[in-house]
DNA sequence: CGACATCTGTTGCTTAGGCAACGGTTCGCG
DNA sequence: CGCGAACCGTTGCCTAAGCAACAGATGTCG
């Protein structure tokens, strides 16, 4: 089995109610125990028990607990920006509302503080949220202001690595600032890169 | 079907876990609706589909959705009950810590304000609430003091519907008294009544 | 070293849930 | 009155979840 491998972690309609509950469940019991201890002395059979689910349906979901630890941050960084409608459309403070979103799921997300570093949760986070503000970028780009689709890729791909790399060092600093005023630095200092290569070539 | 009838609501071990998983989706589902309308203007395709559960998979549990309002508010108040561990033992104020947890499930309980009255939702909780605190106080008197059974069961009785009425009136008072402050009232009033018949025959 | 414990993937069988469809009731509205 | 809409209670078929059991890997303690 194994439906929801890596990359059709988000197929989230269109699916039988009790996938979906399981594949909830399952990512809301590894949330839970991350909270309680790190990535890898968590076991398969205590995701399963915490989920309230058999051993057995766990590998019927995810072959693995690394690829259920994938799915669930993509898919709670993905609801969350959905959730708060975030899109580059024609009015500005897109990229500050990007921001935002980063920084307040860093901050919720557990298995990440001022300690640790380089792990398998980092890794997961990481990758989960470039694609995903990729995504957002990639789409408000292609409907407001379409360009040359290699220069779009770059473009989205810089900004999306910018922001994830400042948000990443903003959550690991001692003595931060506000969220918001975090995003408001950084929208201020990227919105030149976005408009500026408009339609370029 | 059926399984979970009137009588046998709480036999919560032991169950495959989808059935307990159904039933309390069911039941969070009913508790959630009768915040928002009034029982008789829920129908159970409202909460099947508010359980995220099927509507067939409704009738599989329950015949009706009165038995579904017996067994969730019994099994709410029980569950009360029991993670606060109230029970009658050698040490007092047992009647007070029973007298708190009827007044803070009937504040809690949605469905029951200061208004309405005489609904189908007053009459399942006044029935769950009677019948496991004459359970509490039937098993804490056998165990504590035995006494002739059917002077037993009659004590039992007066003091469930004494608390549960007392609860009642004071629930639906507009400028009532705290919880703790009733609770110990009804305790200095009743105590003596539990304990002034001890052996008697 | 062996004994014991725990976790891992995987299997086959049983059971509960999803779904579509049915006929039947009630209600409101033109 | 007829019509549609919504709810009811039930059915049969299909799929996902529970469960027990397996062999194998790892690890730890005496």
């Amino acid at each position: 089995m194994h439906d929801a491998g890596e990359s059709e972690c988000r197929k989230d309609a269109l699916l039988d109610p009790r996938i979906r509950r399981s594949r909830q469940m399952l990512h809301d019991a590894l949330a839970q125990l991350l909270t309680q201890k790190e990535f890898d002395k968590i076991s398969i059979q205590e995701i399963a028990e915490q989920a309230g689910l058999n051993r057995a349906t766990f590998y019927s979901h995810y072959p693995d607990k690394f690829t259920l630890l994938n799915c669930m941050v993509g898919t709670r960084f993905h609801g969350l920006m959905a959730r708060r409608n975030v899109q580059v459309n024609d009015c500005g403070g897109a990229l500050k509302a990007i921001a935002m979103g980063v920084c307040d799921f860093l901050i919720d997300m557990p298995g990440v503080g001022v300690a640790a570093g380089g792990g398998q949760v980092e890794g997961s986070i990481q990758m989960a949220i470039v694609e995903v503000v990729q995504g957002i970028l990639l789409r408000g780009m292609n409907r407001h202001e379409p360009r040359d689709p290699v220069d779009a890729k770059t473009l989205a791909a810089t900004i999306a690595w910018a922001i994830y790399g400042a948000a990443y060092t903003w959550v690991r600093t001692e003595e931060r600032c506000t969220a918001e005023h975090m995003a408001e630095a950084l929208d201020r200092l990227i919105s030149p890169m976005l408009h500026a290569g408009a339609s370029g070539g």
